[in-house]
Parts: C-alpha cells; sequence; structure tokens
DNA sequence: AATTCCAGAGAACAGTTGTTAACTGCATGG
DNA sequence: CCATGCAGTTAACAACTGTTCTCTGGAATT
C-alpha cells in the first residue's frame, strides 16, 4: 500500500535515524545541553555541516528524540492500567513490565528521565506535554474502573499523575540498579511493589 | 570563640563562594555537564586558571554545590514531618512549607532536580547518598509516630522514600509553575496535598 | 535524454575550551 | 624584619566548537 518511498529518501531517513542512535548512545555519560553537533556527526561517520540536512540544533534533536522514547514507552502504559486482574497481581505485572522496558530500552528510559529536568527548554516542553498526555490517558482509563465511583475529574487527574509519576521513578531507579547485582533489582522491585501497594489501598478508602 | 579566620583565608573563601554562587546562576539554563570551567571564572571576575585554587574540576564543584542545595533543604524536612498537629493541616503545612523554599532558593531546587539524573556520575552519587540520608532521618521520624505500629523496616523506609520523592517532585513543579500565574501556583499546591491526602489515607490503612 | 534537485563533502571562519608553566604581590609565621 | 606560602595573573598550547559558503555526484523529474 505504501508506495517504495525510492531510493533518495530512503537513505536520507537511514542517516537520520543513525543520527539519532548515535545522540542517543552519546547522551548516556552527558547531558544535551553539552551534545556537540560535530559529536554526532563523528559518530556517524559523516560531514558536521550534513547535520543542517536533517536538524537545525541538537536541541531540535533532542525534542525528535522525545517522541522516539516516549513512543516505545506509550503502549506499555495501556497495558498497565487498563487490563484487569486482581489489585495485587495487576500490580506485580506493571513492576514487572517496567523492568523489562528498560532492560529493552535503558537509553530511552536514561534520556527522558536525564532532560525532563534537564538543560534545554524546548526538550523539556516536549517531555511535560507528552507526559501530561499519558497521563490523561490514564486517567480515562481509570475513570472506567468501577473504584473510580464519585471521584471528581480533578482528583482522577492526581491519582493518574501520581501513577505515571511513579513509573518513572521506578523505571529511572531500575536504570541505576541494572549495574547493581541482582539483589539491587530485586530491592527496587519490591520498594516499587510496595509503593503501588500503598496507592492502590489510599486509592479505595479515598471516598471516606 | 571561633578566631577570626585571617585576611587571607577569608578573601578564598569569599571568591569560593563567589563560584559557587556563578556556578548556581549560571546553570539556570543549562546542566553542569556543559558548564565550562572558564565560563564561571568570567562571571566571577577571575583569571580562569585561578579555578584550580578551589577545585579540580566542575565535577569537582558540582559536588560541593550539592552540599549546600541540600543542606538548605534538611532543616525543613525535620520540620516537615516531625511536628506535631492533624493529619490534613500537617499536609498543607508541609505543602506550603516547600512552596516558600522554592520561591527562597529556587536556584537550589533546580539545581537538585536537573543533576539528580544528569550527566556527571559523581554529583547523581553525591545526591543520592545525600536523599539516602534524608530518607533514613525521615523513617526515624515516622517510625516514632503511633500510627506505624506493625510496619517492617523495609515498608518504614519505603514509605519514607516515598515522601522524598513526593517533595522533591512538588518543589520541582513549583518551580515550574513560577512563571506562570498564580492560578498555576495554586494547582500544583492543590495536586501536591490531594497526592499526599491519598498517601496518608493509604499509610493508615496499610495494616488490613 | 536533458534538467533540476538535494544529501553530503570540503574548506575556512572566529570563538571557545581545559590545562601547563612561570610570574607577582601580599598576608602570614618564624 | 625577613623568608615562606599561596591566591590570583599572564601567556601560550592544541584541540575543539557552530556556522557559512561553495562544490559534487547521483537520484528524481520532465
Amino acid at each position: 500500500m505504501s508506495h517504495t518511498l525510492g531510493i533518495r529518501q530512503a537513505q536520507k531517513q537511514k542517516t537520520r535515524q543513525a543520527l539519532l542512535d548515535a545522540a542517543l548512545g552519546l547522551l548516556e555519560e552527558q547531558s544535551l545541553s553539552s551534545l556537540g553537533l560535530r559529536e554526532v556527526t563523528r559518530a556517524v561517520g559523516i560531514a558536521p555541516t550534513a547535520f543542517y540536512r536533517h536538524f537545525r540544533s541538537t536541541a531540535d534533536l533532542g525534542v525528535e528524540l522525545v517522541e522516539a522514547a516516549l513512543g516505545s514507552l506509550h503502549p506499555m502504559i495501556e497495558s498497565t492500567v487498563s487490563d484487569a486482574g486482581d489489585s495485587d497481581e495487576r500490580i506485580t505485572r506493571a513492576v514487572d513490565l517496567i523492568a523489562r522496558h528498560v532492560d529493552a530500552y535503558p537509553a530511552h528510559v536514561r534520556f527522558i528521565a536525564r532532560e525532563r529536568h534537564g538543560g534545554v527548554q524546548p526538550v523539556r516542553e516536549a517531555i511535560r506535554r507528552q507526559l501530561a498526555r499519558f497521563a490523561e490517558e490514564v486517567k480515562v482509563a481509570l475513570a472506567e474502573h468501577p473504584e473510580s465511583a464519585g471521584w471528581s475529574d480533578e482528583d482522577l487527574l492526581m491519582l493518574a499523575g501520581l501513577y505515571v509519576d511513579q513509573m518513572l521513578m521506578t523505571a529511572s531507579q531500575f536504570l541505576e540498579a541494572q549495574e547493581g547485582g541482582a539483589e539491587e533489582r530485586d530491592r527496587v522491585a519490591r520498594m516499587a511493589t510496595q509503593r503501588l501497594r500503598l496507592i492502590s489501598i489510599g486509592r479505595h478508602h479515598w471516598k471516606d
């Protein structure tokens, strides 16, 4: 159905993706505000000037990285909240899902955690917008649960935001624990599980 | 009682403090990993080489900034948790305290939020250590409350960590809302209050 | 087949960076 | 009062940065 895009545009998208990947790699040990344009092109193996064919600046590249990173996170959120099952097993499954995601896309998680409060305003803004969108989706999903009867819209959004923040926090903690041994990761998993349990309990007694 | 420290060491500490302050100012619109040594000395008005009389590198300076920033935050934590009073008014007072702190030391708050997951490993480590210390203190304070009867040590630490993270999160949100109008700050305050309420409810029903 | 288009190369620009070395002047301790 | 110590200066280094302009080769269009 999609017509074959031509050799030309295909190559362009290929080097463009290479730039994004290289940047993500370099950002493992620095922040975006110190990432140099030449540094990225050197890692890809193209001339510095060719960078401008794809991005206006490294900040621009950063904004696109936000889409990529949070795009990969998006399906996870849905399956975390919307799915049914016992409350406790829903929680352990969510934590497990986060752990797997961190293992699969560590650079994405690191990028979001780092640049959410980072030194590049447009990137912060992009992350903030996407996370607000996530929270909105979670809110809608929560509203369908029977436990949410009598909840105000604002309180539902509060809870959704709490879940989203908690998810990011947990992901970042898994990332830090990645270097450490398996017992360190287990500790993070247990802590995160208990946090979610406490939130869940608070949620069920909210109406009192 | 403290003997007068001499003109010499006094001047040294003065320019040293000037370097720290200048760095904190420059870090409002960038991250530590892109902060240049020359940039800082230029802002202070001394020669670049004089920097080495005080710090080995900008990362070194960053570690000292952690002590300064979290030192100012330390007394706040105590008065947040340990003080008595009705649960609800304790919460609103805590949120108010956070808001005041952000107004008083915005650069400190920004620095911690930014560098907690930032690109400079020694600084991340320093922040992590200090926050762990905070959580430990909060845990001890919580253990004294009558509501904490029957809680395991690990669960108490989980709750303490949740409080600390929540405090930082709220502070960072107040900072973002600082540019916005008063209604934006009110929204943040309300959200934070409700989050703490939910956590408090979960805490009281934990034993079930 | 002839023409246009455009991703990437190459060279050059004015600045910037961290770090070294050898210095100066002044407060300090003997 | 004189010798030492040391915060800060000056000069110079090689290496790096973002950005502009001009050029080229091959795919795309006509």
